[in-house]
DNA sequence: GTATATTATATTGTATACAATATAATTGAA
DNA sequence: TTCAATTATATTGTATACAATATAATATAC
């Protein structure tokens, strides 16, 4: 509904379904993803998995090792706090540039966005919940309308769910909805020390909810995939 | 000999060379990327090449389009901005980043990044100063130690040399010799507000130097690899 | 002569086939 | 039984072949 693509693109198809695979907690870090099977999964040669892999693993959300395949990534507590520090730093500028550009429009798209996280954490559906979230911080980017922090944060986003994933067991996201609606509020009254003073609180939060001693158990593709295998 | 790769590694080959192609500035701007004459050209296959393309584009130094094949990117004027915007704010956190973790031989080894770039310089080199120049700065988010500033800063770096490729006729960027060396000074005494300043004042005078009303001229492929084609 | 339609060519997109490497299984010796 | 070596299998890496699309060239109508 958010992006809904007219004619179909094959390559397109089959990142996406990776990568919402990923984003939403059916693949967890660590998984292998063989390339036979993706293709046979998805219908398409080895080729364009292959091209998926390449693009996930160049926003940072596979690792791929030459010979021996592609893994979603498992980001260790180490690299987990340098990509929170890092969306600290790029968030805080993205929402300064959102105060000034945000338009009447922006707001209520935005506004929309976080009333389907919402309505995703009122069906206790916490995987769609937490890739909604995500989508917020990349729109809020895309009003701020810097290319290069899109960019980043593409990644950085992914990252932190695969973050969340391993590490926030305690499932204390749960009150972004009002985070998100004061920072929103923030912004559309173009109020940048408030807006980056929630933000930073914001991706504090964040950080809090985790718990960086426990590892997370890994699923086939089977499993994440069973949508699929109708046939 | 700052990056000494013992095995051959085709993918990795086919991407570096067309990456120093286009840093390097034998590869201009809009330069249409065929991929049979590449192929020729480093001998190996188009798999290859799309490879090395593809992730050329996510670096955002070439861009794709569908069935029409794939080109040097050329950033317009506002993009240009949005690119030396988001530089600012990641470079300046990395310099704060860098004065507290620049150890001695981190501190070495850029002085003789910085030398290098100089005596590209002394040689009128300009095309290899500029591509040292972004080798420094690279550097400097590593010794940071925020792989997500590394990996958006590649990107970022690269594309300011397209900016100043495409705007930077007057090729102001001599003074960064002691701009840059006098950046080290302060990452060396941990001094991170000046550090701040100096990049801040650096990354202003890359602006400076550019005219953003004249686009540049568009040489071929073989003119680009003509050091390649001893056949 | 210009413009449109149609054909021919070139280029990119995708799938498959083969090669190289790594992983697993098996065999044999201690 | 355990370890090592060797063979067999599976998986990834690369090249090629074919399909689809776009670009260029030619022909035809006006």
């Amino acid at each position: 509904m958010l992006q809904s693509l007219g004619k179909q693109d094959a390559p397109m198809d089959a990142y996406r379904q990776l990568f919402d695979g990923i984003l939403s907690q059916r693949l967890s870090p660590g998984t292998k993803l063989n390339e036979v099977e993706l293709a046979e999964l998805f219908n398409v040669s080895r080729t364009l998995i292959r091209q998926a892999l390449q693009r996930l693993q160049l926003e940072q959300v596979v690792e791929i090792h030459k010979n021996r395949g592609a893994y979603v990534a498992s980001p260790t507590p180490d690299l987990a706090e340098q990509i929170l520090l890092a969306r600290n730093i790029i968030e805080l500028a993205v929402v300064k540039l959102a105060c000034k550009h945000c338009t009447q429009a922006d707001a209520l798209y935005l506004q929309q966005m976080i009333n389907l996280e919402q309505s995703a954490i009122d069906q206790g559906d916490m995987a769609t919940a937490l890739r909604r979230s995500g989508e917020f911080h990349l729109q809020l980017a895309i009003v701020a309308g810097n290319q290069p922090f899109i960019h980043a944060l593409r990644g950085l986003i992914s990252q932190t769910s695969l973050i969340i994933t391993m590490y926030n067991h305690g499932g204390g996201n749960a009150c972004a909805r009002d985070e998100h609606s004061h920072l929103l509020e923030a912004v559309k009254c173009g109020d940048e020390s408030k807006a980056q003073e929630l933000m930073a609180h914001h991706l504090g939060h964040i950080k809090q909810g985790c718990d960086f001693t426990q590892s997370p158990q890994v699923a086939g593709l089977q499993v994440a995939f069973a949508h699929l295998n109708a046939s």
